[in-house]
Parts: structure tokens; sequence; C-alpha cells
DNA sequence: CAATAGATCATCT
DNA sequence: GATGATCTATTGC
């Protein structure tokens, strides 16, 4: 079961509005699919919390370029994070996509994540929706609206409450509000602010 | 329940 | 050489 990708026009606009219109999307790579519950939005060259505050290096280099395509990164020696590009190119807005439900392809997700018992921990963070997915940086600066990882609306579109929060798990402003998330989704990450 | 330790390495200073 | 957009297991109350 396959869906059809988003134009590249959605993701070229600002990391915020695109932050927030990608919950209730649903991300599909192969057999799996979740729906995007838990988003981040990391600014460029305002934002010290972004990788591409710093500038354009090997590793940020996706983040200059066309919107609409993946960034994903590796952390901690161990997590791969998946983010999409905003923004036209040479402005390296994106955006986190820290949690989804799953949605298809649950037993290729349970057979990824052995140890996990429910659907909810399947993929509620960063890390874990990567590992959920099958998601590694082979698909850094793939094009999102092309496959094999691809982001479409769904079928019918459920209203729902987008919730704000600081973001997660960062040092430098750590007090900006650009961490939002579906308010009543049982599958966001819970982790706390620090 | 909350707090913390440990895993483990690419990237940048 | 330190740090980091994390996760899990374990310890402690």
């Amino acid at each position: 079961m396959s869906c059809s990708p988003l134009p590249r026009s959605f993701y070229n606009r600002h990391a915020i509005e695109l932050a927030r219109s990608l919950l209730g999307k649903i991300l599909e790579h192969g057999p799996a699919a979740g729906r995007i519950v838990e988003t981040e939005a990391y600014l460029g060259l305002s934002d010290a919390a972004a990788h591409a505050s710093r500038g354009r290096t090997a590793r940020t280099e996706v983040l200059f370029g066309p919107p609409g395509h993946a960034y994903v990164y590796f952390i901690y020696g161990m997590y791969e994070c998946l983010n999409i590009v905003a923004e036209p190119e040479g402005s390296p807005g994106c955006v986190l996509i820290r949690a989804v439900e799953p949605l298809r392809g649950i037993e290729e997700m349970r057979r990824r994540r052995r140890a996990i018992q429910r659907v909810e921990d399947l993929a509620n963070g960063p890390g874990k929706l990567t590992l959920a997915l099958g998601i590694t940086r082979r698909l850094n600066g793939a094009d999102v609206t092309r496959g094999p990882l691809i982001v479409c609306a769904p079928e019918r579109d459920e209203p729902f409450e987008i919730a704000v929060s600081p973001r997660i798990g960062i040092t430098k402003n750590a007090d900006w509000p650009l961490r939002f998330y579906i308010a009543k989704s049982r599958f966001v990450s819970m982790r706390k602010p620090r």
C-alpha cells in the first residue's frame, strides 16, 4: 500500500510553519508507515541549537539545499534522527520528526524493535522512529517527494488540536517554544525539556 | 515513581 | 578532546 507524496511546494516555507503542517501527515518507508504526531522546528543561522547555525559544512550541506529532502544525522554514537528540509535553497531551516503513530507494517516495526511490547513505544521518540521505520544515514539527502521515503496526506483528514512546548534535549535556546505535537495523542515522546 | 549511568562515535574545536 | 536535536536499564525513594 502506498500513498502519493506531497509536492515540493509544501516544504517551501518557514520551518515553524512546516513543523505545524507536518502534524497529521503520513511518513512512509516501504511497508512501514506512521502518522506524524510530534515535530520540532530548527531555524538555521539565527538558532544556536540548530546544526546549521555554524554555517555550511559537509554534514549540514543538505540543509542548505532545496526543500523536501531528508536530513538524517548520527547522534550519541548510536542513534539516527530524521529531519525534513524546509525553506528555499540557501535557507537552512528544517523540521525534526520526533514521533509517529504506527499505522502500517507494525509487524515489521516490532521485528526491528525486539524488546518493545506496547505499540505506543515503537516510535515515540526521534531515535525510536528511525529504528522502527528502518531509516538510516543512507537516506540522508533523499528526496521525500519521490521515495523510497515519502511524506503524504492522510486519506481522511481528521481534526486535531496542536500543543506547543519548548524543544527537548537541547541546551541552547532551550526555552524557545518550537516543539509541536498533537495534543491528545498517546504516541508522543514523554521526556522532559532540559 | 524519579533520577542517573552507560553505551559509543561523527563532528567540530 | 569534548560534545551531542537519545534510549534503555538500573538504582534509589
